[in-house]
DNA sequence: GATGAATGAGCTTTCATTCAT
DNA sequence: TATGAATGAAAGCTCATTCAT
């Protein structure tokens, strides 16, 4: 039976548990990846795994948790900032931060997020789809005229699950077409483009 | 070893095998699918698997490229009719056909591309985004103007790659908080709006 | 249920898988050998070889019987040159023979002899043991000398079976610390010694 | 993966793994064998198997490193008595001793060599045929006479692979046509002549 | 609490054999 | 008679999970 850590010396290895989940994860992807690899790499046994989690789908849940966390805390406190600039600026300024998040560690967080797009997974995406989405509204009290866009909810909704998605398969591309940057200017000037013209009538 | 099937009734095989497998694929994801099951749905015994597949894993490969194979024909013939539409009318032809097929034999496709968009298996997507992008440079045939916009190819590669994944995503969510119609009006406005505003300087 | 094949053509068949058999059997190894590969060989569909054989095993039982009763009909010829020679000269022209006969058609025999020292296939040695016991019996008539020495059937039992393993072992090395002739003068003449000094008191 | 057992249990657990598999092997003989019978005889699950071998193969290799090894061990201790005596004598003794090894433990060695002779396993017969070698090269030290003898290189390769050979397949049959005391007379006396008469010119 | 040896269900794959054509 | 597609038992092997230490 698994149970909640409370000690320091458990906390740290239930991290150690995450990290290595989510270094497996990466590098073997979530159908190679098995129970002793990450004990191995947690540095303890596979018989302690089953102290902190009731089974292998459960150390996933929380290796997903964490990059999800991280994710969040990654973009929460850039709004502030980003909320008073100019939208295509916004975009730069966003995309850029979740690249070099995404490419740090040796892409850790890419390998982890190119398994992630099984809409199975869409679970642990609705955080991040949620601060995203908390951002823009913040951005509309920052920019009134905004608000007669024409079905706001609708327009995020497809422009941060597409960006997102865009970025992340940008990323993991070996040769792309296109470069990181001119993704980046696309993506900002489409947003753009929308905010001036889709009023609502 | 694999054999190239000749026969009338050999070729009626291979389809059930690959119909089987697509079927397990969208019932139980690529990981959970097992040859057993396959071959008990294709009505046939484990063994014959083996004289047309060398391995699970083409019979994989033989679905996927089935799905996406189905999924070109599908776009294809609506081409000459689309390039002429009014780029908000195309989005909207092509969306709800998309849908259509996605949605048909009990959602079969739609559940198997919600195992598609991992980033791995985007060598099946290929095909896809390559027709649709014909798609809108035959548009632009159509439309000489829209030549002046900027950066083009970047533009289409966002478009497609989060218009894909967005409805797929959208069509997969239980209660999602926007109403199709209103999914395909975003995309559709969100072109839009980009087509009449973003020319080269 | 197999039959007995009175006709040509099927004696032709029978033929040709028993060649195929030796061959493939040469090739894998008895466990590696499969009725596909026999049947491809032979130039025949894999339902055919059961027209011919009950089993596999039948199969292979003919393949160790071919090479018995081509061995056999390869020393009896021999024999009435064989047994007015010297002894030592005997046993020259003797394995000289042997040797040619299992490295032609690209040591075909050779390579199946590798596999039949299996104890358990001593059922198809005996009928070559019997052939050179009834060789050096006869040569007994030739040199009435000899029938002086002791335990005449001890000495030929033990001199058979130690020289054909031996003979066959030394052609399969790759790098043998002796040559071929180190090793039949080596045999001749210890049987030579025996002859000359072993008589009954 | 196979690990290097540590602990005293796991060195058991091998130990009753190389045991079951000599006793499988003994048995069915190595095509039939399998993995599941060589765990239930050794009264463990198949997956410990492959905690301590990496495959099946790896089990069978140990299992004949152990035969070897203990062929070798039996051997070893004989020889400072057997340099010392009288040829005759020496064989005598050498196959009688090799007769008790072989036959304890109701036959377990004998059954294991009539699989040995297959000549891919030579491999395995090379340590005894290398200890053997060197106890006749002992001989010659105490016996300086012999040393004149021709080619004795060619002489002892025939010597040892015929008489082991010869030794295991007499055993392995039920009735054969001469006693072990005839044959091992038989084969004293063919060395006893050879070293008596086969001198250097 | 921590371990890792032990487990065995269940996986993919092979292949001798059958039988409708 | 000849075929080869179909079969399914059985093989080798993996790995999440357990539990005695």
């Amino acid at each position: 039976m698994a149970r909640v850590p409370r000690q320091n010396r458990s906390k740290a290895t239930v991290d150690a548990i995450i990290q290595a989940a989510l270094m497996v994860l990466a590098k073997e992807g979530p159908n190679a990846a098995t129970t002793r690899q990450i004990a191995d790499l947690a540095g303890i046994g596979v018989g302690s795994l089953y102290e902190y989690f009731d089974n292998k789908e459960a150390i996933f849940e929380a290796a997903a948790k964490r990059f999800v966390d991280d994710t969040v805390a990654m973009i929460q406190p850039l709004a502030p900032r980003l909320v008073r600039m100019e939208i295509r600026d916004l975009i730069h300024e966003l995309l850029y931060n979740f690249r070099d998040f995404l490419e740090k560690n040796d892409q850790l967080y890419l390998r982890c997020a190119r398994h992630a797009f099984t809409i199975d997974m869409a679970v642990y995406q609705e955080p991040i789809n949620r601060v995203l989405m908390d951002l823009f509204m913040q951005y509309l009290l920052y920019h009134p005229e905004l608000t007669k866009l024409k079905n706001i909810p609708a327009a995020i909704y497809c422009y941060i699950n597409g960006s997102v998605y865009t970025v992340v398969k940008h990323l993991s591309e070996e040769n792309s077409i296109i470069s990181f940057e001119e993704l980046v200017t696309a993506l900002a000037d489409m947003l753009h483009s929308y905010t001036t013209t889709e009023l609502v009538k």
